[in-house]
DNA sequence: AAGTAATCGAGACGGTACGTCCCGTCTTAGC
DNA sequence: GCTAAGACGGGACGTACCGTCTCGATTACTT
């Protein structure tokens, strides 16, 4: 038996493929998965060998994007470190192009078991930002709540779309919860 | 010219076409169009004399459910009040049919402008009712945000799945709320 | 207990009806009952009170025009009067808006029981018209053939649409038809 | 540019479709394109990417079967060859489930004018068989209207239904053609 | 260099749901 | 009582995607 035989696999399509998902997903069109091997100028089975459904491939576009989004350098506080956070999430989510991806990736996460998987994953690890930066200056607090709340707003809004999702709002809601957490700690 | 010509519209089977849909999506079952029809013993040209789209059906189902569902009675204080609706809300959101109901419709409102306003009519609609909660006690303070993170909690755990929707969890957000509302007042 | 109560019926109706019908077909627009009554100002329980059926009231449209087409007086001969009627009757079945008709008519009848019923019978009375025309010159002999082989052309050169139905077509094969005819007498 | 990519098409599954159409047409079922697919198997799509219409795909099952229908071996003269062929094809197309087809597929022409022009290639395909019996022994002859009476006869019966199309109307019809022939030659 | 095999773009496949169209029936209010 | 209008249950239509399968072409390692 030897160690490798055959063609390598294409880097370059699997990064088109993902390109394509988020243009369209940005774009407002309709993500079929014909649109994306079509746009990505790839066949359907490459995307098949890499993704086990196509929302999987939405959601993996989009992880890559808002991974870099948001600061995680401290300013010397709670309050200053939370608002930083939160308004530059705010900030970013509320752009038109990223409000219609998030959209689009929670309305494949609820028709499809795999993209649901990973916009689990995602939204984990974005808590999970949000933990570490109040854990570093409340240790002990519960603050699973809070967290909520602060990801809570912001999903909500960008799902019903009756009110902003803004700087100011995030750097509000920042105020708030450093002071709910204070006060429960 | 006349006022009105024809027969009119039947009420029964408007009735069935919403109780069918309800039942579908309670029931877990794939919520086709052909599917509530059939059940409804309807044809499926009725429903769309009716309705926009099959994800106006869906939510016109549930917003007539979900009208009577949470208790607007004064126990005495904005905490009492606020614990009692909050928990209430979130009691009943959390029960596994409802869950299953609430994600279905935001999958049509995402995909279906029709179903998406009336998404929006309803969510109006249940701030409403906590605004006037608030406003009962404390006419003065800007509540957009503390109802916003009720719902937002509730949205965004039973969207993404990763922490409970029930009562305790109602109740304890009521508290903080509750507290946040009049340290702003 | 009266004697007559209500609207009497509206033979204007009716005729709009037919009138509808024909336009239709001959205008080459689908002839949809929906249309039929659209078009003549009628309600569809209206048609449906006198016509069992759509292909019938077509087929009452086309038979009541058909009827008055073809010359059945006499010109001292068999040739001759066989031509006269044959020509005749060619001539006005190849005009345009006629084939059209006569298409449309075929196409129900296939369909509809009741239509096809409506076409043997007008057929029928086609035929018979021919029959008494070679009986008045040959009382004894077995036309049956014969005048199917004249409708035949005319329906098969109709139906299929390969060759012209003309007066000259009429012409020549009302001659062939006579000298069959003759000797088999 | 590559001169093909992609799968090829299947032709068992083309032959599947054709025998499905076949057989719904002759066992008088409705000739439904869901009831075709499902008969052979095969998606809906499948279909529609090879013929442009329900009728197409009727008529060419039904002109597969035709092609091999009538006999064209001599007899050793005009009379005995046009009443071998003639008598063949009346018999074949007499037979109920043949009928039914043929009509079937009439039906199908007028309203498509794909299956139209099928069905106009098939027709001329058995006329030039018949012209091809004539033109052997007399090649100089003008066959065009003999051959539409032969044809004009049987279509004439099998749609109107106001007499038989049996061996013994093919034999009569021939012999009486032949005579007719000689006569013009 | 020739042989071998994994991977590619393309696109046909079986299948499911869609939203539209039309049929023939039923139900109104108006004349 | 009959009308025009039009809603009703039902069912076929032709389209859009899904996720799978099948091609010939390309690529890269092994011999």
């Amino acid at each position: 038996m030897r160690a490798h035989t055959g063609r390598r696999r294409n880097d370059e399509a699997k990064a088109a493929i993902l390109t394509a998902a988020t243009d369209l997903l940005a774009a407002g069109e309709p993500v079929t998965l014909g649109a994306i091997a079509g746009r990505a100028q790839v066949g359907k089975q490459t995307i098949y060998r890499w993704w086990p459904s196509k929302g999987a491939v939405v959601l993996e576009a989009m992880t890559e994007r808002a991974r870099s989004l948001a600061p995680t350098t401290s300013t010397g506080s709670l309050e200053g470190d939370l608002e930083a956070f939160v308004a530059a999430t705010f900030a970013a989510a509320g752009t038109p192009e990223y409000t219609a991806t998030l959209r689009g990736i929670v309305s494949e996460a609820l028709r499809d078991e795999h993209a649901a998987a990973v916009l689990a994953e995602f939204t984990a690890d974005r808590r999970e930002q949000l933990y570490l930066i109040i854990e570093r200056w409340l240790p002990d607090v519960a603050a699973d709540l809070a967290v909520d709340q602060v990801y809570g707003v912001l999903w909500y809004r960008l799902l019903i779309g009756h009110a902003e999702v803004d700087e100011a709002t995030g750097t509000q809601l920042a105020a708030t919860i450093a002071t709910q957490l204070h006060a429960a700690a």
